[in-house]
DNA sequence: ACGGTCGTTCGAGGGTCATCGTAGTTTGAC
DNA sequence: GTCAAACTACGATGACCCTCGAACGACCGT
């Protein structure tokens, strides 16, 4: 409200502190998965609400900040709008060729399950 | 006890059931990702006793369960032993190049983390 | 038959998780 | 200044999950 300012700042877990539990835990959830996928799809920053996900707002914001605190995804506000992005650069450097993998699962069972 | 006989039979899930949720969730897993590791680097079936878990061995029953119902490892009763082995050609089948990936990740993370 | 080893089953406790609704905050536009 | 839009914060609820101990069942020796 003061000076403190514009900066609404998220709290990103830095490279080295990302375990690969939590993303495995993160990519486990059916949304979170979703959303995932549709970043990887878009390769650029998306708004939040662009997803259309089946839940409720807040459920929403919660899975958001489950991937952010994991290290899958990078997020800042743009105005109202909070942006998302995958952490593909550091994923990579930790876990090479992880990401791709479970992109092409996730692809190789939406394919097989009937469904896009 | 009978003529039944020997086989005690435990219920597998077929490799169209498996579903890539179910796999990392898994892994996502602490004891659950060691006992994947250990068995791949084994190359073999392996006894529950010989893995040395920090747990009870009822949780360990429970661990080797949601391995098994998750469809990453294959179990059968060798005498009193119970034998346990990745599932590799199924899941290699469904998701090509998921496992290597992660297991690669696990040593990442284990060579970085300075520990074996 | 007996004892020991290996693993299971059951119930319970404690924790985390996904979900929601409501109320509130921040921002951009009029 | 006011208003709507995007997202957050908070509390609550119900489910799931990891853990354990104690009692039981299956098998292999002797």
């Amino acid at each position: 409200m003061t000076a403190a300012t514009s900066t609404r700042e998220l709290a990103h877990p830095p490279r080295t502190d990302i375990r690969l539990e939590g993303v495995l835990h993160a990519l486990s959830d059916p949304i979170r998965l979703r959303i995932v996928r549709e970043l990887a799809a878009a390769d650029c920053e998306l708004a939040c609400s662009h997803f259309g996900l089946p839940v409720a707002k807040s459920t929403t914001t919660h899975h958001f900040r489950v991937l952010r605190e994991s290290g899958l995804i990078r997020q800042i506000y743009r105005g109202t709008a909070k942006m998302s992005g995958l952490r593909k650069d550091d994923l990579d450097a930790l876990f090479p060729g992880l990401l791709d993998s479970v992109l092409g699962a996730a692809d190789a069972q939406a394919r097989r399950l009937g469904d896009g």
